[in-house]
DNA sequence: CAGCACGATAGTTATTGTCTATCAATATAT
DNA sequence: ATATATTGATAGACAATAACTATCGTGCTG
């Protein structure tokens, strides 16, 4: 390992600037005998004299000018360390690709891609809608630079920001027995009465969260599984039993079928929707940027919820 | 004043080299926890993460990679502060490591090593014999100052200064066919009739060039290859076949044995030994003084020898 | 000659690097 | 499945180094 380090560099390349022992301690926010004792430590280990002290005022020596004039240069290229962090950290442009769960992608996208794109022109914006567990692995091998799905994932290796918050509302067949209530408590749910999405989908887990072990021990007797939360709003239109939506799956919906909506009793159920990157990632400009454009896209009533019951994501 | 230290940056290009911390540490002598923590003290304060420690070997980041890269200048850099120190110094002392092929060290090392411990007793030459490709791949991670071996290497990051050639001969058994020549045409050699030096000796690829694609197609209907030359003329010797030598092997050989020798005829097939070292390679004053004292080691039928065929590298 | 400026030196204190011991997580062996 | 080994991280103690305060020695100036 080196014998000598930066600071002695440093004082030396000071005292060449200032030509004065305690101007250069001063500009190095040291004492004098700090930069002299340092100085001389240097000499000592080079075996060269850098500084001929007995010129008034004080001058370099011939070995001192090259070792000054190459100590610049260590110096400029430690620099581009720091510079080259700045450098990824900083910019605003550039590639940035980003993972959207499926329950989501439909009321978020529109939302907030044009203003996004207007804004930041200089960033390649690339969307993809995946799973959680998809955009978590390409986040992990940094084949994507950020997600926006339910949280938390309570994983060391990838950092949340959240979003918002939204709480889970009933979709109810006009006959359903819940029609009669104001509001459904979660103990209400019937396992045999819930549509769910397909494995995989995060959504599905939060709804058997919500049902408690009913749903959990007895999955094989449900009667059907969708893909998206389109179908299961169809199936419910058609008079059959009930299935459960993100309030942003509601914002959309036409007037007569905002009758069959139904709220939960408080404390209300509800998911948290978040940003998440590898902890590795240093687009944190863009990053930053897409947070502020999600957050600027919210309707109100979704930029203002204040959580109650954040369900978590497994059984 | 700059907030880390070359040491730190040292940890860095060190665990980047053995991508374990235990390892890395011994190389630094010090303890793994002082290496971990120190890294850790500068990935705090740039800011970044610059190894991915849940992979196994552990992988530096994408930031990592060009910290670490530009990491290696800065070393660099530091070390020509000591290097131009020597310069106008002109000193002729510190420590040396040079690398010898195994068919040239035992005419070489007796001829130079005496008399250049003589005339620069402040060197401390560590010389080790190696084959040629980990020679160059120790020149490449400055871990050796410089190797004498043949060339061309072709290789832009080593830089090779000439210092003789030797033509090759051949050693005869007593009763071969080729004994009844005056010399020996390169068309005339037999592929099941040449001894060789076992894989991974760059003297067999210059045999191999020798015989043409006769050789090169049929190795495995050769009877024996061996580790040395020594074993070669041994087996010459019992009147088994031949073998091709480099002058410089012949040179101490007995009388009798030297009635075995035929020289090949013109163009006479010749090897081009070189003195090879990185291009970022800063001892220059102590390689100038080892070229030097081989050249002068050199027996004058070598040292005035002019190349007729450079016998290349490569099949 | 006295006073001042300046760099060097000595002793003390503060800070940082390093070590030992241990823990937690993961991988490997049985 | 359990036990053991490996690996990197953390905590506390110790060692080494940087930095401070006080002072000295030298040379210059008025």
């Amino acid at each position: 390992m080196l014998p000598f380090t930066l600071t002695q560099l440093g004082y030396v390349i000071e005292l060449d600037k200032a030509r004065h022992f305690g101007r250069a301690a001063d500009a190095c926010h040291v004492t004098q005998p700090t930069l002299s004792m340092q100085i001389q430590k240097l000499e000592d280990l080079l075996g060269v004299i850098l500084f001929d002290r007995s010129k008034k005022p004080i001058e370099p020596t011939a070995i001192g000018v090259r070792v000054i004039e190459q100590a610049r240069i260590v110096f400029a290229e430690v620099k581009r360390i720091e510079a080259s962090i700045s450098d990824i950290k900083g910019q605003i442009s550039g590639p940035f690709s980003l993972g959207i769960i499926p329950t989501l992608a439909p009321f978020l996208i529109p939302r907030f891609v044009d203003h996004f794109a207007t804004s930041f022109p200089e960033v390649q914006l690339t969307i993809e809608e995946l799973q959680t567990e998809a955009i978590v692995d390409r986040l992990r091998q940094e084949r994507l630079d950020a997600g926006v799905l339910v949280t938390p994932l309570n994983s060391p290796s990838i950092h949340e920001i959240q979003l918002f918050y939204e709480p889970f509302v009933c979709y109810l067949s006009e006959n359903h027995v819940l029609n009669s209530r104001n509001s459904v408590k979660e103990s209400e749910l019937q396992k045999n009465d819930v549509w769910l999405l397909s494995q995989g989908h995060c959504f599905r887990d939060q709804a058997m969260s919500l049902c408690h072990s009913q749903l959990s021990n007895d999955t094989a007797q449900l009667k059907f599984e969708s893909g998206n939360l389109e179908t299961l709003i169809r199936l419910v239109d058609r008079g059959l039993g009930m299935t459960l939506l993100p309030l942003s799956a509601t914002l959309d919906l036409p007037p007569l079928s905002l009758k069959k909506l139904k709220h939960f009793a408080e404390p209300v159920p509800t998911r948290e929707v978040s940003l998440v990157h590898a902890r590795t990632q240093l687009k944190s400009r863009i990053l930053q940027a897409l947070i502020t454009s999600i957050r600027q896209s919210l309707p109100q009533s979704l930029a203002d919820y204040q959580p109650k019951r954040v369900v978590p994501m497994t059984n």
